[in-house]
DNA sequence: GCACGTTATTAGTTACTCTAATATCCCTAT
DNA sequence: ATAGGGATATTAGAGTAACTAATAACGTGC
């Protein structure tokens, strides 16, 4: 049964005329007639008593007549309604972050994102990573914002940013009084705020810290930058973080950044941040945009 | 749209494939894909992402199936309740009676009636002829039963009884004593309760007293005939009422009915009881069939 | 990368649905 | 009763949609 027969059967009751539902509904009188005639068909009933003029309903079409209208109105309803939410994911775009990609960089981007559409609009929420990897997959967001991310079966990665890794130590640390860059080695032994086991964050770190031969010793461990800034400003000891993380306490002089030296030939350490999305999947224009904007953004920063 | 394609798209989400919700359907694979495919053509969105297995439905597929499911179920129900109301309307007769044609008489039409189909039913309400004629002309009964019923534009009149008519009296009136019958020509002169101006039973009756040279003397008018036999026995007067109507009260002696002479050549003065309905309508068998036992058991009692 | 299970696509046929033209119907007025 | 008029029904033909079988393409897990 065609909903827009049924449409036009109502259209026939409201307006007591085939001719006229027929004009309102832009097709022929004949075919009026006939859709009605379809209808009584199918349902096996007569709907309208034509034996009389001016026609009239019969009690099985009054009942009939009753259902159609809501039918209809809630299929329009329906078919508007999936416009709207469909008009509204256009131009939006979901993201999940991990906690320390900074939230003040993250709302210039936004800013410059809404500028390109005004209808734009940016739903940014902030996670642990494995969390973003889960609501990439499922769906929940279309772009991710994370460190370390590797290429899975359904998740694609683009590179975004590379944050230098740098010592943190509190202003009193004898760290702090140097001029020079640090030796990684120079770590061996140091008390070592770290991130927690199962953060890629921290199999980096500790590779790092392998391969330049410098045990330190672990004092506490935490899953966010914050917990680890924290326990370094109190003295608990020192840590490797991203130097963008670390700028405010620099600036308050609440901690001290030093540059971690680089051997010859050897890449220096950094945090790869990426946008990660889900592969395979067609990204709206939108999304689109927005990356755009994230990695135009960053390479002029980076200039 | 089609509803049915809305079924499938359905039965497609619940089942989480098409190839079952084909099967369900009675349709091939090929048919429910291309189903699903049309109706997202048709609103102009995604409903399910297929990038992936198993797929799922988009926030948008949510949202359609949700609104899919009240629409189908609603139609479904439409359809089952007409069919109920035509189910029953099939076996259902709807009778409109003046008040005088004698319940009595009418249930053991109805218990023969009801006898022929067990489904059978006969509603059956009392009114005023005008009403019943008002009933028929707007379908809110299929038959109507009254007296001296003539033909309309939108009435057809089945015969149905012949009532004679006879003089009534209380059991004190000169005309109690007679062992024969009245010439209508006795009554000039009488006190006489009638029948209202309107009913088409006062015309006959003026037309018969007229046509005998008979003047009565009018004492009262009433819209039925309880109320004229009640005025009658309290003595106000005679009356000239259908023999059947006055049985149970000769038979407890409150009233004499008195045959009215019949001059040679003359028809008899009866009370013609008609069956009507409306005209050009074509009648359902039940209605045929209570038509058929009506008229049957009166040639029955004729007899 | 290959095999499997599922869905998409294609091509051809069948079944609908539309329109224009015309017939038919019911009502009103004569 | 009958003719005229306004409305709906019917018809025939053209165009479209929808179905099926066969096959291609796809995504996943080995």
């Amino acid at each position: 049964m065609h909903i827009e027969a049924l449409g036009i059967f109502c259209d026939v009751v409201r307006h007591q005329s085939f001719s006229r539902a027929a004009l309102v509904n832009s097709v022929s009188q004949s075919s009026a007639s006939q859709t009605v005639r379809q209808i009584e068909r199918a349902i096996g009933a007569q709907l309208i008593d034509r034996s009389h003029r001016p026609w009239r309903l019969t009690t099985e079409g009054e009942l009939f007549f009753k259902g159609c209208q809501d039918i209809v109105d809630r299929y329009r309803e329906l078919e508007e309604s999936v416009q709207r939410r469909r008009k509204r994911a256009v131009h939006t775009v979901r993201v999940a972050s991990i906690y320390s990609v900074g939230m003040h960089d993250l709302s210039l981007y936004v800013d410059r994102f809404r500028a390109s559409d005004p209808d734009a609009h940016v739903d940014i929420d902030y996670m642990h990573p494995d969390e973003v990897r889960a609501g990439i997959r499922n769906d929940q967001y279309e772009l991710g914002l994370m460190a370390f991310a590797t290429p899975g079966r359904d998740l694609t990665v683009v590179p975004w940013q590379k944050q230098a890794m740098v010592g943190a130590c509190p202003p009193s640390h004898r760290f702090a009084k140097r001029a020079s860059a640090i030796a990684p080695r120079e770590l061996a032994g140091e008390a070592f705020v770290t991130f927690d086991r199962g953060l890629p964050v921290r199999r980096e770190l500790d590779r790092y810290l392998r391969r330049h031969e410098a045990e330190v010793q672990v004092v506490a461990e935490f899953d966010n930058i914050e917990n680890i800034k924290q326990a370094v400003e109190d003295g608990a000891g020192v840590a490797i973080l991203p130097e963008p993380t670390l700028r405010r306490e620099v600036e308050l002089h609440a901690l001290v950044a030093v540059p971690l030296d680089t051997l010859d030939g050897e890449a220096p350490f950094v945090r790869p941040l990426s946008i990660v999305h889900r592969r395979g999947r067609r990204l709206a224009p939108a999304v689109t945009e927005f990356i755009r904007v994230l990695r135009h953004a960053s390479a002029e920063q980076a200039a």
